[in-house]
RNA sequence: GGGGCUGUGGGGUAGCCUGGUAGCCUUUCAGGUUUGGGACCUGACGACCCCGGUUCAAAUCCGGGCAGCCCCA
């Protein structure tokens, strides 16, 4: 095998993405599979920078909109997981137990977080007194474990990963529903126009939900396999578990209410593998500029540019994160190198063009190389700066678009699906009710019903895709993790 | 949840069928020559997933475990 081959990246992203995933992960040091334990990842620096990146604009934006931080135990004890009993039988096969500590066995035993709303809610009925207290707003970062499935994924589906929860008490089912639509604003704000992940936010079927929710929004990112992959969900709980949890406020009337929750979980570990998905190609990663760990990589070609390479540093080191590449490889090497880390720009000082007072500019947005003159560099960089995202973020919406397609009846789906497409049709119902026509398309295509849309109000007349009954929604229908 | 495949230096592999000397490429490190799209020379470090069994002898055969990949539900 030639050495080109076996340092880069070789599969086709379009082709074999499982493969291009699993080298992108590895050949560009975002994660080290190699930890001894089923599920359980190595986050390496290339990743984390990024995902550090990632949490500040997420709380940056939750922190605006008035949630506060808290840092929770990692631990939550079995009595609070038992209060609500939907949560509980959806949670329990999932929970990792810590039964003993030393020799001795423990009292209680211990959960590792699936989710916190069973720590925070039993502090929310210690805090919240007064309708004057709501909406009580929080969120916290946080690593959490789910023992969840066999077929692990580096960042995509893994036992344990790294998200923000947010847990909100309201005084009316109306604010709550406002607080979702809140959520989703914020997954657009962040997810779409600073991350450039392109999703849709639905609204699950009733046989869907978060265990203990009332309704469950959810938004669905596309890979190029043709399967959904969730991302961030909000959920309204209703007030099954401030009753359970016994989170009463004194409302105007004098009268003691229960409150309404809401909680949003935006999982930034797997928000980050639809980042390197979305915008990737067959020669590596492709970083937004705004989370890129570097922005900008100069690659001094002849060691006599080196201390040029320091000035132009010292010059655009206000507007951008830049280093200089020093290393003692061959400049082709350098660059394939930078491309594959998806660094957005790369600045090529050679002696040709410093004998003409320019230098190279690779921009990987467009995948170009420009000329410029030395003196126009820091002007370039920072027009490159403001372009770039949105660049990233044209091509991503175009290729989601086109991943659409409605279809009539469930033999136009089978073929929707097949082809790797996201279906949108009419259909019965999401209710209860709904759920024969949902097995009919799992067990015939393999595929879901991931929901309706809050943001597309159109009338709904005809036939259910599946059933003779009348349609009442229109929903969309995809392959999942 | 069911099934299949795989596990050899940091990465990629040969050897396994037919038991007996762990070979190659690459990375890394040291030194030198190089540098406009994956350079080269010299030298060095470094491995048979774990536990048990069969055997004079196990990377190789058998059993179990752990881990990874793929397919199906």
């Amino acid at each position: 095998m030639s050495k080109k081959s076996e340092e880069g990246i070789t599969a086709k992203k379009n082709e074999n993405f499982s493969e291009w995933f699993t080298q992108v992960v590895q050949k560009c040091e975002l994660a080290d599979l190699r930890y001894n334990i089923k599920g359980f990842l190595v986050f390496q620096p290339w990743s984390v920078l990024a995902m550090e990146k990632m949490y500040d604009y997420m709380e940056k934006n939750l922190q605006k909109k008035g949630h506060k931080p808290y840092w929770f135990p990692t631990l939550i004890p079995e009595s609070n997981l038992k209060k609500e009993s939907e949560h509980l039988s959806g949670f329990t096969p999932e929970v990792f137990w810590i039964s003993s500590s030393g020799k001795d066995k423990l009292d209680e035993p211990l959960a590792l977080r699936p989710t916190s709303e069973t720590a925070f809610y039993q502090m929310f009925s210690l805090w919240i007194r007064s309708y004057k207290d709501l909406p009580f707003k929080t969120y916290q970062r946080a690593n959490i474990f789910r023992y969840d499935t066999k077929a692990t994924r580096p960042f995509l589906r893994s036992r344990e990963f790294h998200w923000i929860e947010t847990h909100c008490a309201h005084e009316s089912e109306k604010n709550a529903l406002q607080q979702v639509k809140e959520d989703m604003k914020t997954t657009k704000e962040v997810m779409h126009d600073i991350f450039g992940v392109p999703f849709i936010f639905f609204e699950r079927p009733q046989w869907d939900k978060f265990p203990g929710a009332s309704r469950t929004f959810a938004a669905d990112a596309l890979n190029p396999d043709g399967k959904v992959i969730q991302q961030p969900s909000t959920h309204m709980i209703s007030q099954e578990f401030s009753k359970a949890f016994d989170v009463k406020f004194k409302d105007k009337d004098g009268k003691d209410k229960y409150s309404f929750m809401t909680c949003y979980g935006p999982a930034i570990s797997r928000i980050f593998a639809s980042v390197v998905i979305t915008h990737g190609d067959d020669k590596g990663l492709k970083f937004p500029w705004e989370i890129a760990p570097i922005q900008t990589v100069i690659v001094p070609i002849d060691a006599k540019l080196n201390k040029k390479a320091e000035k132009i540093k010292k010059e655009i080191e206000k507007i951008v994160n830049v280093e200089i590449d020093y290393s003692d490889k061959r400049p082709g090497e350098k660059f394939n190198y930078w491309e594959m880390k998806g660094i957005p720009i790369r600045i090529d000082l050679g002696l040709q063009d410093s004998k003409k007072g320019k230098v190279t500019i690779f921009r990987r947005d467009l995948d170009k190389k420009i000329v410029v003159s030395e003196k126009s560099i820091v002007k370039e960089i920072s027009k490159i700066s403001r372009e770039f995202t949105k660049n990233l973020i044209k091509k991503a919406d175009r290729v989601f678009d086109n991943r659409i397609k409605e279809v009539k009846d469930i033999k136009e789906m089978e073929k929707a699906i097949k082809e790797g497409l996201v279906a949108k049709c009419r259909f019965c119902s999401t209710q209860a009710d709904g759920i024969k026509c949902a097995e009919v398309i799992e067990k015939n295509i393999g595929a879901e019903v991931r929901g309706t849309r809050l943001d597309e109000k159109t009338k709904v007349s005809g036939k259910c895709a599946i059933c003779d009954k009348k349609a009442s929604v229109i929903v969309y229908i995809a392959k999942s993790y």
